[in-house]
DNA sequence: CGATTCCTTGAGACAGCTCAATTTCGGTGG
DNA sequence: CCACCGAAATTGAGCTGTCTCAAGGAATCG
């Protein structure tokens, strides 16, 4: 199968020291290691939609992916955004009020929900990471309701760019400073479904960026951003996020 | 001091199954017991601020209170609505990024933090519950983040005047039927900030809502509901939430 | 009964939406 | 290498839901 490709011991993985496995020392990474299975998606592939039965949860290792919801008639607003090293799923539910869909190429490390529960009590280590996980993630969707609710179409796409500028540079360590370059994994839409706007508006306000030198576009899904400070002037927010050295 | 009078063991506490505590065994509930100690809030009073230190961590006994998020000129945005059994706080945490308010006079079991973080590790059912609590309100938000999003005014009175209803059923017991009175904790300007609108937009739908039959103002504060299924159906959703029986 | 706070209602303005027409660009096959 | 295709993005023009500004009204409290 083609996962076999993939799979690589925990100590090796590019997220063991961000994801749920965090503070797992050797013996309790034994045990998640026998457990594990990979999975992958491409572009656009569903991964799992409301209503569904999930047995699984898992960890993003590689690529992006959303969470959102659907109305009946077809409104749809993103509720979360799954990048490397965050969880997808929840211990002690059977099915997911959420679609769930690869943005770009995904890899998953997932685990089975049953094992996984069990797993989670036995070592006190996984429960304490997802609580701070699960924290942090709370932490974020408030300030994503505060972007929902508050705040124009300028500010809500200066602060999706931030928000995605600060996630790349956690990865990569180090602060921002001077150009930086984002690899948008979102289309247009996806941009309007995370921010409650329709796809028009969001390339409307991309092009005023754009013809003011905020943000300069090498493709249309590789954003420059000359100088950090002056996006995050736009977003709305006081400047001092400590961000920027 | 006023608060004596509020004290009262564990075991009579109003909120004992559903608060942070509920999975505590009498063991627990003693260490717990010695710890606590009860802070009451008058209604409009904040609890604390934004960047504040907080030395404390805390369920709601009784009254409501907002969690919200203010940007500099002004915008207000509440991200979270406390009610009895909420739990305020992160452990693990020393400052709060939240201003958070009394709506109503309300009372607090409050446990110092440090104290409060040794004991979750030691007693493994709290850390457990406030991981259940954390993910209900991780969901609570991301509901809540469709209805800024996407809902049109109307739709976002509707869903909150919902929410309320359902949050009053949980603590009453029993589903919903027939005819329900809501005790509307909120402004018009709180539910404004709750929404995401003007407090002029929240009270004209709230009067088309009344000249249409589908509330009866009580009173101000006060929202009869003669039937919960027609206030449901302008909520946007499916309407099989399971709360009607 | 003033004063204060909260709420309602009206009239006009405007940000973002809808509908519609192009344009760009990465592939894909001749 | 070029022509063509489809998906994604851009841009325009007009519309509408919500906001802004403003003027009362109702309830509560000294």
């Amino acid at each position: 199968m083609a996962t076999a490709t993939l799979d690589h011991a925990c100590e090796d993985c590019p997220i063991r020291h961000r994801a749920v496995c965090a503070r797992c020392d050797a013996d309790e990474l034994d045990v998640l290691e026998q457990i594990k299975y990979y999975r992958t998606f491409e572009a656009g592939q569903p991964i799992v939609f409301a209503g569904d039965e999930m047995n699984f949860v898992a960890s993003v290792v590689k690529g992006v992916a959303s969470i959102s919801q659907t109305m009946e008639d077809g409104r749809t607003q993103m509720v979360g955004l799954l990048l490397p090293s965050d969880f997808l799923g929840r211990p002690g539910r059977a099915t997911t009020p959420y679609d769930v869909i690869a943005l770009s190429e995904i890899t998953l490390c997932c685990f089975r929900r049953k094992p996984f529960e069990t797993l989670m009590t036995s070592t006190p280590h996984v429960a304490e990471r997802l609580l701070a996980m699960t924290l942090d993630e709370l932490d974020a969707a408030r300030e994503w309701m505060l972007i929902l609710g508050r705040k124009t179409a300028r500010e809500k796409i200066a602060s999706l760019l931030t928000i995605l500028a600060r996630r790349e540079a956690e990865l990569g360590m180090a602060k921002v400073k001077g150009p930086v370059v984002i690899d948008l994994p979102l289309t247009r839409e996806a941009m309007a479904d995370y921010l409650g706007l329709t796809l028009e508006t969001v390339s409307r306000q991309m092009s005023a960026l754009k013809s003011e030198g905020v943000i300069v576009l090498e493709d249309k899904r590789k954003v420059r951003v000359p100088d950090i400070r002056t996006l995050m002037s736009e977003t709305g927010d006081d400047m001092d996020g400590g961000l920027v050295a």
